[in-house]
DNA sequence: GACTACGCTATCC
DNA sequence: GGATAGCGTAGTC
């Protein structure tokens, strides 16, 4: 695992949790979360088996709801989840941006309309990684 | 009303 | 043909 998944990881239970100064290593919850990313970034799991409820307004929690229907190694744009939801693509990318759970909403398969990748909020080098890492193992 | 993780179009080179 | 700027759009704060 390179450098920028390890900050990810890190990054990603922290972003799941409160706060870093709340995790607890011997927290058995804790384990399995990182159990689970660990081999997500190992290409050996494709799934996180999580059941998340995440907070925020009904029109995120569609968003959110279309991209969790995103299968591993594919992608959808944001004007396509617009169309959908009838609304506008620069909305969708709003919703993506106020995603509580990275990774377990997996917003690095939204991508722009022509195959660029757009935006991420740890950076678009990491959301490229991310997606040759599910191509790769797809 | 300002801001935004987009998309489309016109314009310039 | 490509790069860029400007504007429309829809949702959030």
């Amino acid at each position: 695992m390179g450098n920028f998944l390890l900050e990810l990881h890190k990054k990603t239970i922290i972003k799941f949790l409160p706060s870093e100064s709340h995790i607890n290593t011997n927290n058995p919850f804790i384990k399995i979360i990182e159990k689970n990313l660990n081999n997500y970034f190992l290409g050996k799991q494709k799934v996180l088996p999580f059941t998340i409820s995440p907070k925020g307004t009904n029109f995120q929690k569609k968003v959110w709801n279309e991209i969790l229907a995103i299968k591993y190694g594919k992608t959808k744009s944001y004007y396509e989840i617009a169309n959908i939801l009838s609304s506008s693509p620069r909305a969708v990318g709003n919703a993506c941006a106020k995603n509580p759970c990275l990774l377990f909403i997996p917003c690095h398969r939204v991508i722009h309309k022509n195959n660029i990748s757009g935006n991420y909020m740890m950076g678009v080098k990491i959301k490229k990684k991310l997606l040759n890492l599910e191509k790769d193992n797809y």
